[in-house]
DNA sequence: CGCTCGGTAGACCGATCAGTCTAGTGAGGG
DNA sequence: CCCTCACTAGACTGATCGGTCTACCGAGCG
């Protein structure tokens, strides 16, 4: 009953061969394209290729594979975030990662139908205090807090800026996926990046 | 099969006391409360008082009565908006009448579990193409173009600027949403006023 | 009076849901 | 060799779903 899990270097059961990441993979396709409460179990398994009793020995429910879906798009956009960070040399570009992170995340899934931010689409189907909801709640505190920590490294640490951006990020996520149009988010980049730069006139400097 | 319909004050079949009244206001709550999906025929009919049968004579499937939801909702708030900005005197109080609205929508579920935009929520369970996906899509977009109009009438018609709202504004009302805290659009409508007063400079003006 | 008609109450239908159970298979290790 | 164990295939259960059907009621009206 030990069960030593198998050497991991990413999230544990998160392999695409494992029954356990077979089946995040494939509930998350389904859960992002049609959404939870209308994806069946049955759906999810034959997407899987995999046998019932194995979901329910993997996870006790489908409240559970709910909560592990959520869980793992958290840490799936918490990676592309990373990457992007590391990638950026000023506090500037750091915060703009925050919004590249999307953008990967947007072109990621546009093939197969774009429909906005995944977390946010499954909060809608959460009861207003249920655990589903506020890991979602605490998801988007989380870029917020990102994008302040990243303004507090430029010297003028404005907390009202970081909550616009915010705002301005996750609306702009939401207008794309309502228009299936991620390049929506590219304009949200540019206003962003308005904002950051410290000329305060000198707009219009199109691409 | 002239069929006139009875003298109407306001839009058809939305008074509190007919049968098709009752089942709006009833799935109205409901289906913003738990989500459409989540909620069943027998919960609709019950909640509305009415017998299952009256419901199938007035809509003849659960997904008419989706339909007819999200067209009301969004009547709903254009109703707010009209008010709201009737009352404005200047361009600029009249975008903020925009922001206005969808303050008087939250205030007005927030009693009942506040969850964000009725309308957002309502896509995130339609698939990607869906006759409901794009009323909401439109819906957001008749949003986007009122800012856009009423910052034409202050000459600087910055369609850049209409976006920069639009998308801060629905952001905003998702962030709300999911903390339950519908004071995060003041936020939002200080942000917004910042942003259309002409001082470049002299913000911090705090309220 | 008797007829129509909008409405109610609730049984009923087939489909589908989440979840359980049984039987069988195949690889790995003693 | 056989035993174990993770896994598959799929029947099965009870609940619930959207939707239909029948029976009945009562107001309005000719």
């Amino acid at each position: 009953m030990t069960g030593g899990t198998p050497p991991e270097t990413e999230a544990p059961g998160t392999e695409a061969s494992s029954v356990r990441g077979r089946l995040l993979a494939a509930a998350s396709r389904l859960f992002y394209a049609r959404g939870i409460n209308a994806t069946g179990i049955d759906a999810v398994i034959a997407e899987a290729g995999v046998a019932k009793q194995s979901l329910y020995n993997t996870f006790s429910s489908k409240d559970e594979l709910t909560r592990a879906y959520v869980t793992a798009r958290h840490e799936e956009w918490l990676e592309l975030y990373r990457a992007r960070v590391a990638q950026a040399d000023c506090p500037r570009d750091r915060v703009l990662a925050v919004v590249d992170a999307y953008l990967d995340h947007a072109s990621g899934t546009y093939e197969h139908g774009f429909r906005g931010c995944g977390l946010l689409n499954a909060a809608a189907e959460f009861p207003a205090g249920s655990p589903g909801r506020e890991a979602v709640r605490r998801h988007k505190e989380q870029v917020q807090s990102l994008i302040a920590g990243h303004l507090a490294e430029t010297g003028s640490a404005d907390p009202e800026l970081a909550e616009h951006l915010a705002f301005l990020l996750e609306g702009a996520m939401s207008r794309a996926g309502l228009e299936g149009r991620p390049d929506l988010l590219l304009s949200a980049r540019r206003l962003a990046a308005g904002m950051l730069d410290p000329r305060p006139d000198a707009r219009r400097d199109a691409r």
